[in-house]
Order: structure tokens, then C-alpha cells, then sequence
DNA sequence: TGTAGCATGTAAGCCGTTACATGATTGA
DNA sequence: TCAATCATGTAACGGCTTACATGCTACA
């Protein structure tokens, strides 16, 4: 039985295993941010630094990543690696844990309920704003999809990005149909 | 310049705003649950009853909400109800709050881009239980849905009922691919 | 020589949850 | 009379953020 750790520690975790297949030396706190930047954060989160060496040294106080350290003055840098226990946690929990129903927080949507309360103009501002915003996010995702191309070996996150591609590409057009219901 | 608060606290005024316009004795903290089960948590997220009470009486500190008490043998049961002070700073809040980009916490997304880690039919029954778990929410949603019907006075909540309908149809869509892709 | 990027960590505190505790009212 | 629903609240704690503190490395 795998320990009992939050998704964001075994999405972590499932970085360090997609790592693995293609280096061997493992990733530091520092590289597995900029990992979730580019992966998570469209589908989860991306943790604050601190979460991530937090989450960091309680995989390793279950044994389910390794550390290398490297030494230079008086400064430590730990590379972390999945351990063949944490392969086994990660698949278990990948089979067995609860799938919750996905999380919108849509602080545009949310202020589109209270439209009553704003004028015409700034709610065409708003929803203008969300499409801008989408505009900017689909070019991140559409650049991390183009990085990952089309070898087998990136199937997977190749599919979430069309899927995220998808997404912004469905809310700018109901926005859009919205607007002119106003 | 309104008071500091949480977003959610904010959603919640708003609903004590919208109840305003139908109703005049307010609405206790589990009335403000149920409204938010019915809403919020399509577009946000729909606090536990200990959150609800705890932002309703934050609120009152503030002066946003006044309250009107009922006692019945040795309980009291609290109506809320928004003041002047609250629609003003709801109505700034909505002007001029930064707006943040959505933020979706998505499970089976997060697994999908793991799927190096399952077996092919596990990745299909994650997917299709996805997509079962997508018709119930919509199902869910389309009762608010009709009940809002097409009177001005909920014209707002409607729109984001159709926002809502049309993300989960796009869901639907784009899984359908994706499982035809594996 | 100074600044941007690489790199690690602690402390304080917010937001929100679950668990627990309590009581009134309605209707089968 | 018993269960469901209405109704309120506290305590403990988890997950995550921001602010703060520190130091190395490359390069303009």
C-alpha cells in the first residue's frame, strides 16, 4: 500500500518517473518547478519553491525517491530520483485512488453570475479580458505541445496538451457566442 | 475601498446580493449552502457549512451583512442579509479586483499524462469513467439550468449555466477522441 | 562588478477541510 | 418515536502561498 501523500506529491513524483527514461542523474527542487510550469500548471497546479522541496524531502522520508548530492562551498544540491519503491507507490496509486471530479475555480464565470451587478460596458470588458488571457495561454501550451512532437515516447503528455488545446479553443468560443448575447 | 477578503467570501456575498432582489428576511448560513451547491460549485467551489458560517460572521464584522435573529427554545437561527456598505464593496470588488487567469485541478487529465504507467485498458476505463462521470454532472447542471429559465432577472446565471453545459459537452467531445487516439 | 538565473530552505499565516458536538422541527 | 432535514458552531489540521534569508555561477 502506497503512503498516504497528496496528488500534487505524487504528480511530483510522476515527473521524477517520466524523467527517468530519459536521464539518469535525477532532478533537482529548482528543475522540477520549471518541469510543473510546463506540464501541471495547465492541468493542476504548479507548487510555490517551498512546496516543492517540501514535498521533495517527504517522498524521500517514505523511500520513494533517492538523492544525489553534489557539493559546492558551503551549498548542497540534491538530485532526486524515483526509487523502485516509488515506481511500485506511484502505479498503485495510479490503479486504487479515488478519481475526484475536476476543480474549475473561473474567476471570470464567477463574476459573469454577479453580472446585475456591473454595467453593460464592464462586463464586455471582462469577458474581452478572459479572451485576451486565453489568447496568451493557448501560445504557453501550444509551445510546450510543439516541444513534445510526436515520438511515442511523449505520447501521453502529447495528448493532455491537444486535450488543454482543446479546452481554450471551446472557451473561446462559447465567450465569444456570450458576448454577443449580452 | 472594500475590506480585504477571500474570493470566496466575495461569491458569497454576491449570492446574499442576488437573494436581495426576491426576498427580504435573508438567508441563514444553510440556506447560503444550498444556494452555493446550486451554483458556485459549478464555476468555483462550494465551501463546507464550518466555511460558510465562518465568512458570514467575517462578513458581519465588516458590516457587509446585518443579521436578523430568530430564537426558538435555546438555539438561534441568524438571517443574513447584504447592507449598503456590502453591495458597495462588492460593486468595487467587481471593478477593480485583479482578475486571475481559472485554475482547473484536473485528476484524470493528471493521470492520462501518466498513462507510460498504466496498461492500455486501465487508461481506457480511466477515460470512461470520466465520461460517466460527465454525464451525471451535466445532468446536475441542466436541472439549474431549467429551473433559472429565461427571465431577465436570471439572465446572468443562466449564461454561466451555459458556459457550464457547453465546457462539459466539450469534455465529452474531446475524451471521445482521446480514447479513439489510445 | 553587478545582475540574472540556478539553487535551497524556514517561518508565518490563509483558506479550507473533516471530525466533533449540539439542538429543533417535520413527517412517516 | 425515530429518522431526515434544518440549523449552528468549535477544534484540529493539511496544503499551499508569500515573505524572508542565503549562497553559487555565468556572463555582460
Amino acid at each position: 500500500m502506497p503512503p498516504d501523500l497528496s496528488t500534487t506529491s505524487f504528480a511530483l513524483l510522476g515527473l521524477l518517473a517520466f524523467d527517468e527514461v530519459t536521464s539518469t542523474e535525477g532532478l533537482t527542487g529548482y528543475e522540477l518547478k520549471q518541469r510543473a510550469d510546463r506540464t501541471l500548471r495547465f492541468y493542476w497546479v504548479s507548487p510555490a519553491m517551498s512546496q516543492i522541496y517540501t514535498e521533495v524531502s517527504r517522498l524521500h522520508r517514505h523511500g520513494l525517491v533517492d538523492t544525489v548530492e553534489q557539493k559546492s562551498g558551503r551549498r548542497t544540491t540534491r538530485h532526486y530520483r524515483i526509487t523502485a519503491e516509488g515506481r511500485q507507490s506511484l502505479s498503485v496509486w495510479m490503479k486504487t485512488s479515488e478519481i475526484e471530479f475536476p476543480v474549475l475555480k473561473h474567476p471570470f464565470a464567477l463574476r459573469l453570475l454577479m453580472g446585475r451587478l456591473m454595467e453593460p460596458a464592464d462586463i464586455e470588458a471582462l469577458l474581452e479580458g478572459y479572451l485576451n488571457a486565453l489568447v496568451d495561454r493557448r501560445k504557453d501550451l501550444l509551445a510546450v505541445r510543439t516541444m513534445l512532437g510526436d515520438d511515442e515516447e511523449r505520447k501521453f503528455p502529447a495528448m493532455v496538451a491537444d486535450w488543454g488545446l482543446h479546452y481554450y479553443d471551446s472557451e473561446t468560443e462559447i465567450v465569444k457566442e456570450l458576448k454577443k448575447r449580452l
